[in-house]
DNA sequence: CATTTAGCTATACGCCCGTACAGTATGCTG
DNA sequence: CAGCATACTGTACGGGCGTATAGCTAAATG
């Protein structure tokens, strides 16, 4: 479940940064970092302690220190880790299937599966943000394919609308606890994720506000 | 600029919860209130420490926990106090203009403005549920009247769609930083703002999907 | 074989924080 | 005036945490 292709098995000792050979998983120093995916996303960055994560992944405290030098670089690690990830996954979709056909942002809110809850702790935290920046980038070229079949160009650039995009469907992982609860599903249940689903589509098909109420208040926003 | 209307000051002492008469303000609870609102907010629950807090609100840390109990109980008030401002806020709302015509979360968002920052916080961290809930419920009204105008009835219930919208709004102010860094301004300042709104006018006016792509997405999802 | 280097453990240090509590001043009540 | 509750301070305690470091083992290196 948990996909690793570390090539970058990397010790820190004395502030210096050394590669060790092992390019195989089951290391320590993947386990560790696993291990602290889940802590740092069940329990938030602060919340979890190294003496936690240690045993969770079955090494002692020391050794977490031994790789990664301190707790925040553990996290960053981790943030790294998720980047890699998700470029990877972005070119294997982009190998896949033609491009415009597939909502990136939502394909990599569901192959991030396992790391969802870090990265929206991450995200809200304030950290992650390579990952984010990522995401509206995929999302920017996205809909750079979908601007071409519309008649009137938009009035806003094209990296705004990806950035804003981008963040409203974070909002669904970020907030999953409070949006569940409303629900009154678990999102992350078949049923809710389905039931998420029909409401995006509603949401995209049915405009909240009409075409000429639209261009009304953006001619408003214009004389402003 | 700190509204604020107790006539609940009570406190805390051996575990039980006294009233006290004085309903001015400027009262040290209500200034230890504020500043855990601000510290709460800028640095997150965990990282805030009652003596910072009790230092910004110029008395000594045993006062807090005089006055709340524990740091745990000091959040809860915050989020009581903010419950509190929103339901406020509703009620002039609705007593100031017709119903529909205003988007009640994007006033929300807007109007909590000093406490945005703690919201989001909150929310992220789990907390605030109250405030979520409350806010979905003035979304769902929103919508009820929305939904007068459109030919087709919509699939899904309105909670839901009311719920996702709200989440959706959120994610504004819980992932601004984020969003501030992608857009190249920041989003609270007028600029930002207003590059905001227009990326939403667009968004609400220019359905991603059209409405033949959206409903046999629909009727997919129905057989599967 | 001698020496180094990486992986790893165990223990200890020192700080900071939430909490507890004793004590003081002030003002209200009967 | 006596008694008591409330607002508030200062200090102290105990614990948990990140960090540091010494030391062990085993494999690599020359």
């Amino acid at each position: 479940m948990l996909l690793s292709f570390d090539s970058e098995l990397h010790s820190f000792k004395d502030g210096k940064v050394t590669i060790a050979p092992d390019p195989e998983d089951l290391t320590a120093r993947a386990r560790i970092r696993d291990a602290a995916l889940r802590h740092f996303g069940e329990h938030g960055f602060e919340r979890a302690t190294i003496r936690g994560i240690a045993e969770t992944a079955g090494v002692s405290s020391g050794l977490v220190r031994h790789h990664f030098g301190s707790k925040q670089a553990l996290r960053e690690a981790c943030d790294e880790y998720l980047s890699k990830v998700l470029s990877r996954l972005n070119d294997q979709v982009r190998a896949d299937s033609h491009p415009g056909t597939v909502n990136y942002v939502a394909v990599a809110r569901t192959t991030l599966g396992p790391y969802q809850r870090y990265l929206a702790r991450a995200l809200a935290e304030g950290s992650a943000a390579a990952v984010f920046d990522e995401m509206v980038r995929l999302s920017e070229e996205w809909l750079a394919v979908l601007d071409r079949d519309r008649p009137d160009p938009p009035l806003v650039d094209r990296r705004i609308r990806a950035a804003v995009g981008t963040a409203m469907s974070l909002a669904v992982p970020v907030l999953h606890e409070h949006l569940s609860r409303a629900m009154g599903v678990d999102l992350f249940s078949p049923e809710g994720d389905e039931l998420l689903a029909q409401a995006l589509l509603d949401a995209y098909s049915h405009p909240i506000l009409t075409v000429e109420a639209a261009t009304a208040a953006q001619a408003a926003l214009r004389r402003h």
